[in-house]
DNA sequence: ACCTGAACACCGTTCAAGT
DNA sequence: ACCTGAACACCGTTCAAGT
């Protein structure tokens, strides 16, 4: 009778966890759940909630692991485009479409976004380019600051699409009713609202060029 | 001898909390630590934790009052004003300036964050006026939404200011660090990040006018 | 109605003991 | 090095007991 199921104490002769597996079940979870704990991640990998802290630092350290999930999948190579616009266009397409792939991590993810060295470095690329076309520095600072800020708060909204603009009975708001049903889709809202924005911080940038 | 501080049990005299008194301890908490929880906040107001049932609905109800400290900051009748553009610029400001007055509580709030009366029938507001100016409903919809996602991202922007930018000595990024220090201060960044995205939004919707 | 105090389930973190 | 199991402090929530 095989005893696959059997539990061992000491360090199994080859390591179980790896931050890649803790990485794709905290994920999973988050995805459905919209939330995780230690002893849930762990009961999922079949292992002892103190079995994590041997491959990341506490529960930050798993949000620090899904951070690096969302942000690898940031196509920096947009940067590379010409003219610029499309450049700067596809970037945060892409950073937007990162975290539209698993909305309930954005909110996990708000506080302290940039410190990523890959989003880092990509700035700097946009820094350049910026720099290149003629853009002074300072708004060259204001331009990117906004259009992070619009990044995060756009794929804030995709956490919580219905709930956000739904209005309770109790509250007279005709107006505002009209021009969400004047929407196709629900989801149509939030994307569009994105290229809005994005297309209207792009447009601003080109009058500033010399 | 006095036994002013002697220990009670039933039902005080006079109440001795009240929503009023929980959110002023609650917002003070949060802007001094950046979180609260229920057993500090009760030890601060001089009560059982369990007291706080009585007046809000644990853990959730404290952030929804929160919440309502925040929007009621708002100053909606900058929404009267005219032209359309001072009365948006106005409305957005104030809607930011109430975040900046509390950063740390920003990222609390984020999500499900326009659900209160008092957003909703400012934004009923605002649809009404896109309407009157010859805005078509849908890019109605979408100036709101963005202008909306723009906000709460530049409210988040301040409750992490330094670290947000912060680039790490291992990180090659000397663009992105020129661009840095042509800001003046700190604090300036986001509030010329802000008044940037903003006119450019303005600025966008003003092309849409028939 | 309003406060207390005890109780409960649950979570994050640490650490000695095992291999 | 890596996993277990027990332990600890702490948190949110409930509820009977008191006035």
């Amino acid at each position: 009778m095989a005893r696959t199921d059997q539990r061992r104490v000491g360090r199994p002769p080859k390591a179980v966890l790896d931050r890649a597996r803790i990485g794709d079940a905290a994920l999973a979870l988050v995805d459905e759940s919209g939330d995780f704990t230690l002893p849930e991640l762990a009961r999922r990998l079949g292992v002892q909630t103190s079995s994590l802290y041997h491959h990341v630092s506490g529960r930050a350290g798993v949000v620090e692991l899904l951070r690096e999930r969302i942000t690898l999948e940031i196509d920096t190579g947009q940067l590379d485009k010409r003219p610029w616009d499309v450049a700067l266009t596809g970037l945060f397409r892409s950073y937007r479409a990162a975290y539209a792939h698993h909305p309930r991590v954005v909110p996990l993810l708000t506080t302290t976004p940039v410190r990523a060295p890959e989003v880092l470095v990509a700035y700097d690329k946009v820094a350049a380019l910026l720099a290149e076309m003629g853009v002074p520095a300072r708004r060259a600072m204001a331009f990117l600051t906004a259009c992070e800020s619009f990044t995060i708060g756009s794929a804030l909204d995709l956490a919580a699409p219905e709930v956000m603009w739904e209005i309770p009975e109790d509250v007279e708001a005709p107006h505002l009713a009209a021009a969400l049903t004047a929407q196709d889709s629900t989801g149509r809202r939030a994307d569009d609202a994105f290229e809005y924005g994005l297309a209207a911080l792009l447009a601003t940038l080109s009058t500033h060029l010399e």
